[in-house]
DNA sequence: CCAAAACAGAAATAAAACTTGCAGTGATTG
DNA sequence: CAATCACTGCAAGTTTTATTTCTGTTTTGG
């Protein structure tokens, strides 16, 4: 006899002390949980091919006082563990973790995007949208694997007519970029997992300049985030994965949303703009020098 | 007496000619479904404040022979409907569409990726890993708002080792840059919507020098897609909202995956390659000079 | 304002879901 | 090889859940 918790993963401890049929029953539990939870023991029974008795002393085995309780408790883990993301994944786990199979891989993407949902601080995202909106100018850091980020979010600015300016360069260009940047103006930066020289060298002078800087990061260790005014959370996954951009990119663009919603009409104007100015010129030899890309 | 299907839908169109107590157990069915299709009768009769009688009534109204059987529908909506994106919605619904939530942006994108799940086609994800490992080189291009989709899988593909050219550049020079792409090679090309003049161009060159396409679009019109080997479709969500390139970016993320596996101790090798250079000059002068991003 | 109809809840009844005792089975051990 | 033990399903009980009936109440239409 156990004392009970958390059934799920009790069962887990327990299962090689289980017998036959009782393995059974926790195989079904823990593969089929999501089905399971919606069974009244007599279903339950026929599903697994056991007899109701046999489920009953299961329950009692793991401390409950009888299938009702047990039931319950897996009713709460169903609720409250598997979330969305992980119930996916469990279902899709009949081929697990083919890296040929795209699926597999959203399932993960959409674990790391539930997991944002706890990660990203909702006041930090309202600073972020808002200090995007008042700065005279924005300044977009992002190296290496970063630079998507820095770019996309520079693109999409600039179509609101904000003044934003994409600074991948690294090194001692970075003093030479920095003599033009203001305290008025904003600096975000995308840099995950740890520090590195150039990334310090851009806090300390953005900080000596009183030049207030949005971090995007997965990692809030002190020597990162130290400096920064405002800090976004992004979480990429567990070690050992190639770390994702997914949930940057989806930060990136609830801000582009958020500042989007802050600018209101003008927003509006200024795509409306870019809009006409496409119209105009758009069977003349000058096209192909302005982007035609035509989402909104 | 109405006939039944879909308990939920159907509950929505009767509502009207509900009594006042009936509308409490409607109410309740529709906004707190996912609680209600784990209670029992007498468990729901006091969670909403309505005697037994009364709900059995409410099944039999509907069309079903009784509780139970209403019960079943509902469960059935709950899996099949309430997607587990559209149950995360639900659950932030209390403050819908706040452009200042985080939350309410990231549940989009999980819907959207949710729906990429169906649109993906895996084998034309298999066959695009497989043409990305075989090629000689890789062009990639994308303007725009797509150009930090193409950067970011030349950066990754780049440090596979992978002979991967970001061709950002539109109009004429198109032509220029085609010249030294050839058979062998593979074209990845980032385009959403519909046609431009300058997409149509690069299609038809490639078609011409008989160069294979690996297309990444939301668009399956003819003229998008004519001339592409390798279609990759990806959802960006309905009109009217800002698109967002978090799906695409998936799909590149699980690319990225897939060429590794394929390349299995190659890819390893390759990033080991690199994290050595990055030690031997991690403190020389000379450091600044090479990318310090440091994440796999 | 009153009668007829519709409605809702309490209680009685029916139907399940659940538990337990018992006997049969097969494995283990002395 | 027989005795023991753990395990299981059957079937008979017990409890819980679901339905129906009955009765008082509210609503509706004249």
């Amino acid at each position: 006899m156990i004392t009970k918790s958390d059934s799920y993963h009790q069962i887990i401890e327990v299962y090689d002390d289980l017998s036959r049929q009782q393995k059974k029953i926790a195989d079904g539990i823990i593969n089929r949980c999501d089905e399971i939870v919606f069974f009244s023991i007599t279903q339950l029974a026929n599903f697994l091919g056991v007899s109701e008795a046999t489920i009953v002393r299961f329950a009692q085995h793991l401390g409950h006082k009888g299938f009702p309780e047990l039931k319950e408790d897996l009713v709460k883990y169903y609720r409250e563990y598997l979330t969305p993301g992980a119930r996916m994944r469990r279902s899709i786990e009949e081929f697990p973790d083919d890296p040929l199979l795209y699926k597999s891989h959203a399932a993960r993407e959409i674990q790391l995007l539930e997991e944002s949902l706890q990660a990203v601080d909702n006041d930090s995202f309202v600073q972020a949208v808002e200090a995007i909106v008042q700065a005279e100018r924005i300044f977009l850091f992002g190296n290496g694997g970063n630079e998507c980020l820095a770019n996309h979010l520079t693109f999409r600015l600039s179509r609101f007519k904000l003044k934003a300016i994409q600074q991948s360069v690294s090194g001692k260009n970075l003093f030479e970029k920095f003599l033009q940047i203001e305290k008025s103006d904003l600096i975000i930066a995308y840099h995950f997992y740890k520090p590195t020289i150039d990334f310090r060298r851009l806090m300390e002078v953005s900080a000596e300049r009183e030049v207030p800087v949005l971090l995007m990061t997965d990692s809030l260790v002190p020597p990162m985030i130290r400096h920064a005014k405002i800090v976004l959370f992004a979480p990429r996954g567990s070690a050992g994965t190639f770390h994702s951009q997914v949930v940057p990119m989806a930060i990136n663009n609830a801000l582009i949303n958020g500042v989007a919603s802050k600018l209101g009409n003008k927003a509006v104007k200024a795509l409306q703009e870019l809009s006409d100015m496409r119209q105009k010129h758009y069977f003349s030899d000058f096209s192909s020098l302005i982007s035609h890309e035509n989402d909104q």
